[in-house]
DNA sequence: ACCGAAATTTAGATCGATCTAAATCTGTCG
DNA sequence: CGACAGATTTAGATCGATCTAAATTTCGGT
């Protein structure tokens, strides 16, 4: 054997091998020990045990990942994670995964359709086990079909693209505008209008179908439809368009809170009293409703349940590929506050 | 040879080795076309790109990390993504990873230490490459120290503990301070006090300190220092007992705008003008402080920058990382409105 | 046609885990 | 004591990429 001066020892990884060497086992052995089988004696595992603490040893999930085809990760796609909406959604899909141990790639999309497949593509590299999507808009219809036929269990948020058969989780978006007209007509309004997000999203197709149901339902022509761009300064604007209309309404349901306090804002401006001449009624509950002045009457969305509902479908999905679809819409709560 | 029923094909992957018998050369090649290095002949290099795409292939990332020992993804720790000052501070790191080509795995420690432990425990289990981190309240200061050990390449956020020789980036919260208090003074203010977050953090205490020489520096003595947790509620009654107090201030510079925003409702509430009798100054620059009425001053931290940085920092923190580290302060602005 | 250098391509080992099938080690019982 | 069942343990192949070192091809120049 040669004897030549050995260079710095590069910091080699500790591996399997590393400690079943120490504790005077087979790999086999210790592999068995961290996945818990029944299969070692306990005096074997003890040992071991103590063994994997004392070098340090951390698993490597990817070479694990290489045999069993599972990496205990999924990917998250959320179109604007500065939103406030979407941010609790995270949270709440962000506990459930942490407690299942499993780790989750972010994604913003910004509502673009090709960072969107870049993320998916990139994920995919990865091998997640599933992935819990809220489509870009613009997002071929075709996606959900392609997913499945990657193997990739997915369950769509809010937004439902496809043929409408996959798991899908979001609020009752249909009943809690109903309960909203409810409210209004009940308090004697009769010309109401909707302003919807100008998003060609189901969640903004189910408000407009909800809206016309709702007043039909109670014998009266559904007021004007105002599509309007999801900000404070759009829905100023365009609450003026609809006072300034002939057929003045005298309730609002517009389809965020932001933008209900856009409208809220320019009433006043008006000197138009919110909640006594034309009535406001958001949807979300952001915390900020709750302290406006005049308070916000909103349809609260619970988007943390969402995202718990969301995440526990997902687990179950990945566990069970084949078992039919699930369609979980969350009941919302109208609060009425001043508005 | 037992004649049996074969089982439903199960879909097995398709591997560089399916690609480099569909083209005809050999795995290595392959690996060289995928890798873009400049030893392959133009014409395999196009014949092998083609069969690529043919075949459906999907990189394998975690076989490759087996060999390369690195990953291309990184790790990002926030104790509370459902702040928007957090969820835009993620955003700006999407923005760049994303650009980088890498994948960021998402943590939300909720400020607890054990969560954030399991989360480096299990990232470090998928290898990345380096984490941004902003530390968990009791986090101990060992931790930078022992990440180093691990050679996990890492930048600190906003907050920073151990020994303050380490990767950080920051909004340099300090210089924003003594803005606030500059301006303050200059429009004839004199007795000032501060509302810092009762978080033990680096955060709250470099305000703590800049409050004090900023107010020595313009020959005052700094008033009073009343720390308080980050609500609105809290701040209310927190500017209530500097309100009760001797020595009442006629301006108060809070730790942010949520708190700022508390605390000017609770001056509505005891008929003091805002701006005029007793001023506040936020921190952050949320969206709603611009909306709010009257609007709010606040020193803009700009969280996406801060998190742009950071991303870059990390990134060549990981190119290079033996290289010194670096200690970036993100330069606030003062916004003058209303309050 | 042949040589050597440069340009391409490739076989086979390797990364760190899991899996299969077989080996070894108990303890019990006739 | 030897056989046998059940309990443990293990050797060696394998997952899908990269890397090394060597093999093969191409090509200009004589």
């Amino acid at each position: 054997m040669k004897s030549e001066a050995r260079p710095v020892e590069e910091a080699r990884n500790v591996t399997l091998k590393d400690v079943a060497q120490a504790a005077g086992v087979s790999r086999a052995t210790v592999s068995l020990v961290l996945r818990r089988s029944p299969l070692v004696a306990p005096a074997t595992r003890q040992h071991v045990e103590a063994m994997l603490a004392a070098v340090g040893y951390v698993y490597n999930r990817g070479a694990a990942r290489l045999r069993t085809g599972t990496s205990g990760t999924i990917g998250l796609i959320v179109p604007e994670i500065t939103n406030p909406f979407y941010a609790e959604l995270t949270a709440g899909i962000d506990e459930i995964l942490d407690r299942a141990g499993r780790l989750t790639f972010l994604a913003n999309s910004n509502d673009r359709p090709d960072r969107q497949d870049r993320f998916i593509r990139r994920i995919r590299e990865h091998g997640v086990d599933g992935i819990i999507l809220c489509a870009a808009e613009g997002t071929p219809q075709s996606l959900p079909a392609q997913l499945k036929e990657w193997r990739l269990a997915c369950v769509q948020v809010l937004r439902s693209i496809g043929d409408g058969a996959d798991d899908f989780v979001a609020p009752d978006f249909a009943a809690g505008t109903l309960a909203a007209i409810d409210h209004l007509v009940a308090h004697g309004h009769r010309r109401i209008a909707l302003m919807p997000s100008t998003r060609k999203t189901s969640a903004a197709r189910e408000r407009v179908g909800a809206f016309e149901a709702a007043m039909r339902g109670h014998g009266l022509e559904p007021g004007a439809i105002a599509p309007c761009v999801s900000s404070r300064i759009a829905a100023a604007e365009g609450i003026g368009r609809l006072l300034d209309g002939r057929d003045r309404p005298t309730a609002v349901v517009c389809h965020n809170d932001l933008m209900a306090l856009g409208a809220i804002a320019e009433l006043r401006r008006r000197g138009i009293a919110p909640g006594r001449e034309v009535s406001i009624v958001g949807f979300d509950d952001i915390p900020e409703a709750a302290d406006a002045s005049p308070a916000l009457s909103t349809v609260a969305t619970a988007p943390l349940d969402v995202g718990r509902e969301a995440a526990r479908l997902l687990l179950r999905r990945i566990a069970a590929p084949d078992d039919p679809p699930e369609r979980i819409l969350i009941p919302p709560t109208l609060i009425v506050r001043d508005t």
